[in-house]
RNA sequence: GAGGGAAUGCCGGAGUGGUCAAACGGGAUAGGUUUAGGACCUAUUGGCUUAUGCCUACGGGGGUUCGAAUCCUCCUUCCCUCACCA
């Protein structure tokens, strides 16, 4: 039989978007539900297999929503702006503007052609000025609100994007769009004060419905870390340095700043400076190369610092391994118990001092607990600096409020989180509502004139090209009236995709970014759908603007998105990530006209759980194509008529266990059990057409186009994809199984043991303790004719010399003749 | 170093206290159909063996329980994320 799938699905496409399927009603009186998938930066080389996969798990879960009686909304749009969009155009010479269009245009025929349920009136790109007007008008509410601030600091440069990257997108040194080393410059640049939200991004996570692994990856970004900040006297200033370990204190034989410090030259004396600088160029090379692989190395300043729990003068290094802008950007080192220090003190012969008891190796300090040793304050009287013998652990808080008693320290809370350095060298982003005013300074652009467009005559080529249009940058200064110039860096793209989820609900409002009655009848966003990789950027940052947002008075919500669901990646058919250069991409229209995209849904589904990572491969498609046909096999030979009560029962309870597989993501399982329903189909001599329609619906978010197909085969006029979800019939459902009873059973068994067995007289039984009360000890001894006796499995006074008890299973008894 | 996840048959993977030699698919083998291929259908696919039977098996050891793939504990291996954060 031969299949035309590439016109039906054609034609409910078709019909789909002539009759508005799936645009929101947004006057329904039905509980609204709220999924959205991550959306895509449109490249242009189109939709690979694996954002078919990603979609295609939206979809199900809409498509079932839908028809289990929720007012969906389900929206698409496109992350248009940005660095690969520039880049890939400059490459072919095109201007990225037509460039993008053409990509979204695709992007969205592709879409439709997989057959996901988007309502299209809700789509948005936030190259559009109509967007992106308001990333700037939040821009400037921000900046009132003291979130936005600019700050000179050491950047992450990539030269070859020619632009700052935050250090979410350089880990280790690498720029994570071009690949290329990151260098390090010094520059003014366009803060978000993140880290105001740190505590609240914190535990905010308690509540959320979202993977573990994606907590914990955003707990360990925050990384919230107690400690005690402790002064240490350097040449007579004070030094404050952050610690988690006061214990080790007494140990403390140097210091260490970082290199790039800005105030490192201050420690440096006279006869150190060269040796100082000669470091700090050997650093800047060094840094080039991989992090990780990074030897401790440093250069003593010249300068002495006080221990304040010993008074003793140590010397203080500058170091490439500590972290400049994470607590004080100087650290306490304690050779003997930390190993960084240790390989640091070994290479220039400091001295190792143990104060907790353990085993020192040679090549190793001891990082393990213990009791203090070598710990004590001389000259202390009332012996309050007395540590020795102490369990480290203890020690800890003990120290800790020695030194703050002492007025030389106090706990303080550190967190990694970093304030988020936005502003970008490129064209392809939100242009930054600032002038530069001579007289003035920095002056915000005013409300009423934005947005301020992204002029589309600049050349490419070397720097920004936003400075090469001097028409644009050249303005009056909006306070002063006096010659200003346009600020002429660009926002991150990870500012657009930070509350575009709020734009959907009112996506067409030129007033505002979003009416706040929409925003209250449909945020926060019921479930979320994307990849693990933006656990730490996307995720926070779209966190932070809720409450960022929230405090201004915009939401009145904390949270984003109730819940999250991660996707597993889809490799290619070599078992590797997709990717062009490996040439194992899969071209989802090359699928749909081969297979048909019904068929290659149920295919990605049926591989494994959508959360885990899958392999494409041709050979398991086909056999999804086969079953695919089968059920259109199925709908061409039955004989329409009444049901077996058999069938009817087993339709039920797959009603059941489909409906909680499509609730909880489980849709492997869910293939399988569409699988084994339409087996039994074919099975069945004779069915009637209201249980085929059931059958149908509960195919229809796997494969929506077949369903709709065979639907109206079926003389149904409406759309399956919008009808109402199957009920169970739990009276149905129960009266499955009912024909075995135990005690027949357990008759059978006695009966075939004293076939086997000569002696005996009396027949010892052994059941599970919950169905002692269900056996008929008299019927079966009737039965056998022979005296009963019957005990718990778990009865430990029972009779039972031969350990038949352990044959006992749920509905078979365990026997004995004795 | 910190955190997260996983280990089941030839393979992908169900199974989270009993009805499990383990769903479903792929692969393999045999048979049917077919001019052949493909497609489709049927059966088999741990071992002994043919018994309403036994043994072996869910990474390894130990434990809880009448009973463990499933719970606890230790170990091993693998994957992922973050990582010079003091």
């Amino acid at each position: 039989m031969e299949i035309d799938f590439a016109k039906i699905e054609k034609e409910w496409q078709d019909r789909w978007e002539k009759a508005k399927t799936f645009n929101v009603n947004e006057n329904s009186k039905k509980e609204k539900y709220y999924i959205l998938e991550m959306f895509p930066y449109p490249s242009a080389s189109g939709l690979h297999m694996g954002h078919a996969l990603n979609y295609t798990i939206g979809d199900v879960m809409a498509r079932f929503k839908r028809m289990s009686g929720f007012e969906v909304l389900y929206p698409m749009g496109f992350d248009s702006l940005g660095l690969p969009a520039e880049n890939a155009a400059i490459k072919v010479g095109e201007h990225p503007k037509p460039f993008t269009e053409k990509a979204i245009e695709n992007y969205t025929r592709q879409m439709k052609e997989l057959g996901i349920s988007y309502d299209w009136t809700k789509t948005l790109a936030t190259m559009h000025s109509e967007y992106y007007k308001w990333n700037q008008y939040f821009f400037l509410k921000f900046l009132k609100a003291g979130l936005i601030y600019r700050k000179k600091a050491p950047v992450n440069w990539c030269p070859s994007c020619n632009t700052v990257i935050s250090n979410e997108q350089a880990q280790g040194g690498i720029c994570e769009r071009c690949d290329s080393k990151i260098e390090i410059r010094h520059l003014e640049e366009w803060y978000l004060r993140t880290t105001k939200y740190a505590d609240e991004l914190l535990k905010g996570l308690e509540g959320l419905d979202w993977p573990d692994k994606i907590k914990a990856m955003q707990r360990n970004w925050i990384g919230k870390s107690h400690g005690v900040e402790i002064d240490f006297e350097v040449n007579n200033d004070t030094w404050s340095i952050f610690t988690t370990r006061p214990d080790t204190i007494f140990g403390v034989t140097f210091m260490v700043v970082s290199a790039q410090h800005e105030n490192l030259m201050d420690l440096v004396t006279d006869e150190q400076k060269k040796e100082v600088e000669k470091f700090l160029k050997s650093v800047g090379s060094v840094s080039e190369k991989e992090i990780a692989e990074l030897e401790k190395k440093g250069v003593f300043t010249g300068s002495y610092a006080i221990n304040p729990a010993n008074g003793k003068k140590i010397p203080v290094y500058a170091g490439n391994f500590v972290v400049a802008d994470y607590g004080s950007g100087m650290i306490m080192a304690v050779p003997a118990h930390d190993q960084r220090d240790f390989e640091f003190a070994k290479k220039y012969g400091i001295e190792i001092r143990q104060v907790i008891s353990g085993k020192l190796t040679k090549t190793r300090a001891w990082i393990g607990e213990g009791e203090l040793i070598n710990s004590c304050a001389s000259g202390d009287a009332a012996r309050e600096g007395h540590f020795d013998g102490l369990e480290n652990v203890e020690a800890k808080k003990k120290i800790g409020n020695w030194l703050i008693k002492k007025k030389l320290g106090r706990n303080v809370v550190n967190y990694k989180l970093r304030d988020w350095g936005f502003s970008r060298q490129r064209y392809w982003g939100t242009p930054i509502p600032i002038i530069h005013c001579e007289k003035c300074g920095l002056v915000p652009v005013p409300e009423k004139d934005l947005p301020v467009v992204l002029p589309e005559n600049v050349k490419f080529g070397k720097g920004n090209p936003l400075t090469t249009n001097e028409k644009w940058i050249k303005v009056k200064c909006p306070k002063c009236g006096g010659a200003g110039k346009r600020e002429t860096e660009t926002m991150d793209t990870f500012f657009d995709s930070s509350w575009y989820f709020l734009r959907y609900v009112d996506n067409k409002n030129n007033k505002k970014p979003f009416d706040k009655n929409k925003i209250k009848k449909w945020l926060p966003v019921d479930q979320y759908i994307g990849g693990a990789e933006h656990a730490c950027m996307h995720l926070i940052y779209a966190r932070f603007f809720t409450k960022a947002l929230r405090d201004l008075k915009f939401l009145d919500f904390d949270e984003p998105f109730k819940a999250l669901f991660n996707q597993g990646m889809l490799h290619g058919p070599d078992g590797e990530k997709m990717s062009k250069s490996k040439g194992n991409i899969v071209n989802p229209d090359e699928v749909s006209k081969k297979y048909g995209m019904d068929s290659a849904r149920y295919f990605l589904l049926s591989l494994a759980a959508p959360d885990k990572p899958r392999d494409w491969s041709e050979k398991g498609i086909k056999g999804s194509l086969r079953f695919v046909k089968k059920i259109f096999s199925i709908f061409e030979n039955v004989m329409f008529g009444k049901s077996s009560d058999d069938f009817v029962s087993k339709l039920n309870s797959m009603v059941k266990d489909v409906t909680e597989f499509y609730k909880s993501f489980q849709y492997r399982k869910a293939t399988i059990k569409l699988k084994e329903l339409f087996d039994l189909l074919i099975k069945q001599k004779e069915v009637s057409k209201e249980d085929l329609g059931i059958s149908l619906k509960l195919l229809s978010p796997i494969c929506p186009h077949i369903a709709e197909e065979l639907w109206e085969k079926l003389g149904n006029k409406d759309f399956i994809s919008v009808s109402e979800w199957p009920k169970i019939n739990k009276l149905k459902v129960e009266n499955k199984g009912k024909g075995t009873d135990l005690n027949l059973k357990i008759i059978e068994d006695v009966k075939y043991v004293l076939g086997k067995v000569e002696n005996g007289n009396v027949v010892y039984l052994y059941v599970m303790p919950f169905e002692l009360g269900k056996v008929d000890v008299g019927k079966i001894g009737k039965a056998v004719g022979k005296k009963v006796e019957i005990f718990a499995v778990n009865d430990s006074g029972k009779f039972d010399p031969e350990g038949k008890a352990k044959k006992a299973k749920p509905g078979k008894a365990g026997i004995y003749l004795g």
